[in-house]
DNA sequence: TTGTATGCGTTATCAT
DNA sequence: ATGATAACGCATACAA
């Protein structure tokens, strides 16, 4: 294990003085340097195998240059593109951006968070969770600026990107409509929460604009532990036993498509002759569906991108603790 | 804004010296500081908020007590439970874990390993890649020691933990085998590749000791691009419109379940009735096919708990460009 | 345009 | 058991 190769290394190999060194290494061509030092420090330091300290830079400049996204620890990834398209978006600012799943700590992300403590970065960026107070909290202790992103509060307490689940309901339901579909079923979880009453009440926005009742009996709400999805809901099994009659069907979340199509299919109902189908978030299981899921998909890139973007501003001034909408977009395929 | 809280801040309220504050502060009780002091001084610091600068340690001591590990960006996140044990054991360990998607980025892995330059870490973990020349490269040029997870090569040329894919191909097999099945495909990629020779091998030796013979005319080397997965393969397709008949299925990766259950679905065939499948890999898509299916599981957890071990054995000494192999386990669901 | 010198916050060495 | 101090490698203010 050789000492490693320091400014002071390149300075004396190149017979000048550090200062003009760190001004030639410089991202961007320093003003106070002539190119043609610059070319021949460049090269001497390339030659000699120079590699910058992180941390003498760190402890120098105070900045890390990076940043922390804390993603949910599910094993289902919907999360990655967003993580893909901040990766990309920090990196073109300059910045790296390091992730960190939350692991089974009890704390969940505030405690991710806190772990911070040992991670050299600038600002936290916090995907899928409601931003309670401990986050805050967490971060404020690290002196970390947080941004969150799908934050499910109903009055965001930081600054926040979110998808417009209203505007996504609306979007599935009137693909559904504009086909002639009248009678439109709504599989939704037992959850309760913000995101989950913006996609009915796109649902029903829908409905009114189309002057069509909602029929209040088609909108289930169903059994489905997370962990271990069930062969099909029993709710929509019975709905269908009862002779109740539907042409589509609104499924909250993609990965409830799968019990639900089994269902129809053991109803003896097509997909999408009898029964058209849209899901909601466009993410894998999607494609693995048969038929191949129409869906609303999730903006997942605009995600990342916006809120890598608020971070870096966050850098140099406070954030305000607003909400920003991005609109989904149809992502068609062969169920609807 | 205001300035952050040091040592030496802490040393002035405590009326002792810096030295003393930071043995007070190590992580395990110093020999040199009594415990009266030490807790003295620890709840000294508590009060004024005091974090220890990263920077400023790792410059010092020359480490940052974190690892980098690199995956591959599918959306498909089979990579997910690997980095969460990865990530536990490093906790255990008192290290961080930094995750490292591999981006656009023509130059793949080795790109990725060389941008880690900006990157306070000490060793990296490279998963799912042909652990090429390159990657050695980018990582001897960053003074950084690699392990590679998954690496498909038929000679490692680094320390570098896999599963044992011919055990899982003959332990899959040997399911079908020994329910009575004796007609028997196997249904895999076009791909090339190790660990596919690897599971085919197993299948043969499964037949071997049961002394069936294997028809080759039923192992399937199916087109399936990996951006679109196709609703069948028109492979298994010709050969069931053939007439041929089949009462056990080997896919090579559960992905190729889907298309695969779909055929067998449109030929008229119950699965497990009469046709018992198994699938490899157990991610996620294995809950969500029609049966769920039955397939072996890779030892995510071994695999991401092994290669943190060895990363930080290597932190001292030079490793052994070895393969350790890792035996993968049956997951029985409804398929077979 | 270039060089010298200082300080960032910590840990380790050496005295006491 | 504790304190003073050097050193880690860099960026920058200031001097030349």
């Amino acid at each position: 294990m050789t000492r490693r190769v320091t400014l002071m290394d390149v300075s004396k190999q190149a017979g000048v003085g550090v200062a003009t060194v760190s001004r030639a290494l410089a991202a961007e061509p320093h003003r106070d340097v002539s190119p043609a030092t610059r070319e021949r420090i460049r090269r001497i330091a390339d030659d000699l195998g120079y590699r910058p300290s992180l941390a003498a830079r760190a402890l120098r400049t105070g900045e890390y240059r990076a940043l922390s996204v804390i993603v949910p620890d599910f094993e289902w990834g919907w999360w990655e593109p967003v993580v893909r398209s901040a990766y990309n978006a920090a990196e073109e600012h300059g910045y790296h951006l390091l992730v960190h799943p939350v692991g089974e700590r009890r704390d969940g992300a505030a405690g991710t968070i806190s772990a911070l403590s040992n991670v050299p970065t600038d600002g936290v960026i916090v995907l899928g969770f409601s931003a309670s107070r401990e986050v805050q909290n967490a971060a404020a202790a690290l002196r970390l600026p947080v941004v969150s992103v799908d934050d499910t509060a109903a009055n965001p307490i930081l600054p926040t990107v979110s998808v417009d689940n209203r505007a996504g309901g609306r979007m599935a339901t009137d693909h559904l409509l504009s086909q002639g579909r009248q009678r439109l079923a709504y599989v939704g979880n037992t959850w309760a929460g913000n995101f989950v009453d913006q996609r009915i009440q796109g649902f029903r926005d829908a409905h009114d604009s189309a002057g069509i009742e909602v029929n209040e009996r088609l909108i289930l709400r169903c059994e489905n532990p997370w962990d271990d999805p069930p062969l099909t809901f029993k709710e929509l099994d019975e709905l269908l036993a009862d002779g109740v009659r539907i042409d589509g069907m609104f499924c909250e979340y993609d990965r409830m498509a799968g019990p639900a199509l089994r269902s129809l299919r053991r109803a003896g109902l097509t997909v999408p002759g009898d029964v058209a189908v849209v899901g909601y978030d466009d993410e894998e299981s999607a494609k693995l569906t048969d038929p191949p899921l129409t869906t609303i998909r999730q903006p997942y890139e605009e995600l990342g991108a916006l809120a890598v973007s608020l971070a870096i501003q966050a850098q140099t001034r406070p954030l305000a603790a607003e909400r920003r909408l991005i609109v989904p977009t149809l992502r068609k395929r062969q169920s609807a």
